[in-house]
DNA sequence: TTTTAATTTGCAAAATATCGAAATTTTAAA
DNA sequence: TTTAAAATTTCGATATTTTGCAAATTAAAA
């Protein structure tokens, strides 16, 4: 592995999660921390990154906590993310919808994990071509101009022959009596078939869209086996879902 | 082995991958490293690429911002795309398949022009989806990572299906006897199945691929239709193409 | 404080680069 | 075609760079 690769590597970890640490990066990049260390010093000496006592921080990144703790502030999304990552393992299959969310999701995959992931978005697929240790299917079809997901009978006959771990999908609009919702025909109908093809279909949602529903209907809320949102799952606001018998995290 | 020949693989790898490791490349010329690295350190010098320690990187490779006016030769390959232009009208179907002149052509399609687009490369479906006036279609399958295109049975299942008006592909090497050569025999494939859905195929290519070759056949010469350089079509160095019975533009 | 983890330093092994001479191939002229 | 000159390539010897390891030192955490 050329020196210049290791860069790449490191500078995009860093670009992604703000901080890293050299132990992670070395087992990443299969060489001893001393290398990585090595490489860190000349990308700081380069103005590329910050070194820190552990690892390297983005140029300009300030923990303002006060505080050496090893958790940042992450942004909604990014603690949904967060929260999802934890259910993945080495060799699971896993198909990333699109949205907001599922590219953050797929932005903050870790870099040591071997998976096999499925996507209907371009900007999704763009993310995880980055990370060396993944298989990245493109399912293909219509795309939507805005959105950059595909859609159409293609992307959703291909759907239908598969049948992998987890699917990750964020929604429009969820309701408990309701289900998930979505102002748009054409992307029910893909999402369905993404929550079929999978074992345990994951709803990404942050709390904001919690009690709201639109004409039509991907699936009922019943479908979903897992449903993470920024908020503690002993929140108030999650109250009902759970009751509902869906896990929350 | 000439040493254009080698000039023409080395940058035709590092075009597809990024990077190459000169011990790699010495065992595929079967010349010794001290050749490769003579090679690299010319086309370094040619502003071809960029030589480091152990092997050679994309141009735009270790500062990873800015990448596209880095691409080499993109004027020529500018003035390939407006000539490809020209061939089409309103209306037409056609497959952009990728690489660097196929993304050019993709970013300089009109606004005003109505076309479906079927694609395999995520950095071309990503412009299209720009354009406002297209109908864009992602054909999907397993990505190579670095090169972001689509590629498997399911993509060539895919693109069996289909026939449309114009299909415009990149090569790795071409010559009047061999035809469309490739290094890599997945891409081969791929773009056989693209000749194979067009009514009309077009290669795009820099006149400095010109007759070289490699292992892997694409198709004959004779199976395209319009070949597009960056010359003169009166330029003597097409001459003997001309003479192949191809259309020369 | 103690304990643990990370850094520094020096060093040796491995990989890569450089240089010059010999061998080979290519080119051009006879 | 043959031959000689020129260019290119290979090989060996020697430098340089890179890498991983371990002991001593320093910094962080409990």
């Amino acid at each position: 592995m050329l020196k210049a690769e290791r860069h790449r590597v490191i500078l995009n970890e860093v670009a992604i999660h703000n901080r890293i640490l050299l132990t992670d990066i070395s087992e990443v990049l299969n060489v001893s921390v001393d290398t990585v260390r090595r490489d860190v010093t000349q990308l700081d000496a380069e103005k590329k990154l910050q070194k820190v006592h552990g690892g390297a921080v983005a140029l300009g990144y300030v923990n303002n906590t006060g505080e050496h703790d090893k958790v940042y502030a992450l942004n909604e999304k990014g603690q949904i993310a967060k929260k999802a990552l934890g259910l993945l393992e080495n060799g699971n299959v896993i198909i990333i919808h699109g949205g907001t969310t599922c590219l953050e999701l797929a932005r903050m995959i870790p870099s040591n994990i071997s998976l096999t992931c499925f996507t209907l978005s371009l900007p999704v697929a763009v993310e995880l071509c980055k990370k060396p240790k993944l298989e990245v299917i493109m399912i293909g079809g219509t795309m939507a101009k805005e959105s950059q997901i595909a859609s159409g009978g293609s992307a959703i006959h291909d759907l239908m022959n598969i049948k992998v771990d987890y699917s990750f999908i964020g929604t429009g609009y969820v309701d408990v009596n309701f289900g998930l919702t979505e102002f748009d025909y054409e992307s029910v109908q893909v999402k369905r078939a993404v929550v079929n093809a999978s074992k345990t279909p994951v709803l990404l949602t942050i709390s904001e869209k919690l009690n709201s529903r639109n004409r039509y209907k991907t699936c009922e809320l019943s479908d979903i086996d897992v449903m993470i949102t920024e908020l503690d799952p002993s929140d108030e606001k999650l109250r009902e879902f759970k009751d509902s018998g869906i896990k929350i995290y």
